[in-house]
RNA sequence: GCGGAGGGCCGGAUGGCCGCUCGGGCCCCGGCCCGAGAGGAAAGUCCGGACUCCCUCAGGCAACGGUGCCGGGUAACGCCCGGGCGGGGCAACCCGACGGACAGCGCCACAGAGAUCAGACCGCCCGGCAUCGGCCGGGUAAGGGUGAAACGGUGGGGUAAGAGCCCACCGCGGGACGGGCAACCGGACCGGCAAGGCAAGCCCCACCGGGAGCAAUGCCAAAUAGGGGCCACAUGAUGGGGUGCCUGACCCUGGUGGCCCGGGUCGGCAGCACGAGGCGGCGGGCGACCGCCGUCCCAGAGGAAUGGCCAUCCUCGACAGAAUCCGGCUUACAGGCCCUCCGCGCGU
RNA sequence: GCGGGUAUGGUGAAAAGGUAUCACGCGAGCUUCCCAAGCUUAAGUUACGGGUUCGAUUCCCGUUACCCGCU
């Protein structure tokens, strides 16, 4: 693990999923543009949008993953690489009563080091809830 | 050893931690344990089916689309196997939209005399005139030239020059008879030669084909909006409607009365994972494949599941992700393994 | 899931089996003191790979890209 990503150090089982805040995800079309006109944060390995949906509530996430970020395998690659990624930082990281969506872009979601986009989150996310 | 041909298979492996989906079990309903979890193409959607609903059903005609040597396999196919024919290769072997051009219509640019039952430019020969190259009439189609293609090819005889005019061989057309289920093959003998190409141009012939698709369809069933269904009687004596047309049968609709409460949307469940299934054995068949026996259960989501990290090894990992299911075809694919066969060289 | 269409100079379009054409744009030249206009001229693997044919932009098959319907 490297220490200067500011990522937490992981042990087995030590995150009782009592104390984060659940996670849900996002299924309506509706939710998604709403996501999309709220604020925005770029990358190297994917785009953040994020919306507060002013009445509390769980932390929610979607996936985007168009037809331009590849055949059908490499859409599915970025879309697991994105999820892991939210899993690991959203509970930490996030707002309660916030939407996240999570845009993969071609070529990089799926190559990108896995440790610089979980920073990569965890950095977008402190800059849009300054 | 080098080069080549055909067929089949694999498509990183192992372990640990944190996660995902399904099934089973336990359970203090928080969860825990065990098991399973993408492909040979899952792809393109090019064919064929299963399944479900719709068109009222059957027959005929017409239209449209598809297939196209023969036989077999199969649930079926445009697929596969075997055979025939044609083409390529020294060979193993590979490739082929491979029915019909005397049913008809159409097209064959440019060049060329002439492009289909055509035709004579340069030529060759004969006769007449002139006599210096020539001109006129006739014969001829061997040679030249044009073209993708020119009403047989080679040789000889023959002739004024020539010509299937005659002869031999080859080719071509017909064909007794024989072989084969058939495609087709062999072929006595006959004809002296008439017969261009294109049907992936229209078309003809034979055969096949109703339409839509799991977001099909069925069941349960909020809010909201008010309508819907069933039965009986009557009969304008035949109206209107039901595939493009026709025929026949059948059905619906228009009236009155009675009874009943149902229908679709959000959502949920089913369809939805046992199948023309996999593996093994035996038997039949040249083979595709078929039969019998044993054994196994092997993804099932509904925003859509295989990821992240670590360790070791190697040849350092291609194309690529199930969405109702199955049989094919086509296309993409790093590298590697196995079997059989052919040619050449060397050694014995 | 099912089905349809298009691809031709830089751009937009023609060409129904026979030298691939037109407009605009662009480059060069002429003309003008200079510019515009005008005149002359150049530029194409007909998306790609096969096949049929003497010959293919055209007919057939496959591939790729883009677009459009229905559900």
């Amino acid at each position: 693990m490297n220490p200067q990503t500011g990522v937490t150090k992981e042990t087995a089982g030590a995150e009782p999923a009592a104390v984060l805040p659940s996670l849900e995800s996002l299924t309506k079309r509706a939710d998604f543009l709403a996501a999309a006109k709220g604020l925005r944060k770029g990358t190297t390995g994917f785009h953040l949008q994020a919306r507060d949906r002013g009445t509390g509530g769980p932390i929610r996430f979607g996936i985007t993953c168009s037809r331009k970020v590849g055949n059908a395998v490499a859409r599915n690659r970025a879309k697991r690489r994105l999820r892991e990624v939210a899993r690991a930082e959203l509970p930490l990281h996030g707002c309660a009563g916030w939407d996240y969506v999570l845009i993969g872009r071609r070529e990089i979601t799926a190559a990108h080091p896995f440790t610089e986009m979980r920073a990569d989150l965890v950095r977008a996310l402190q800059e849009l809830h300054r």
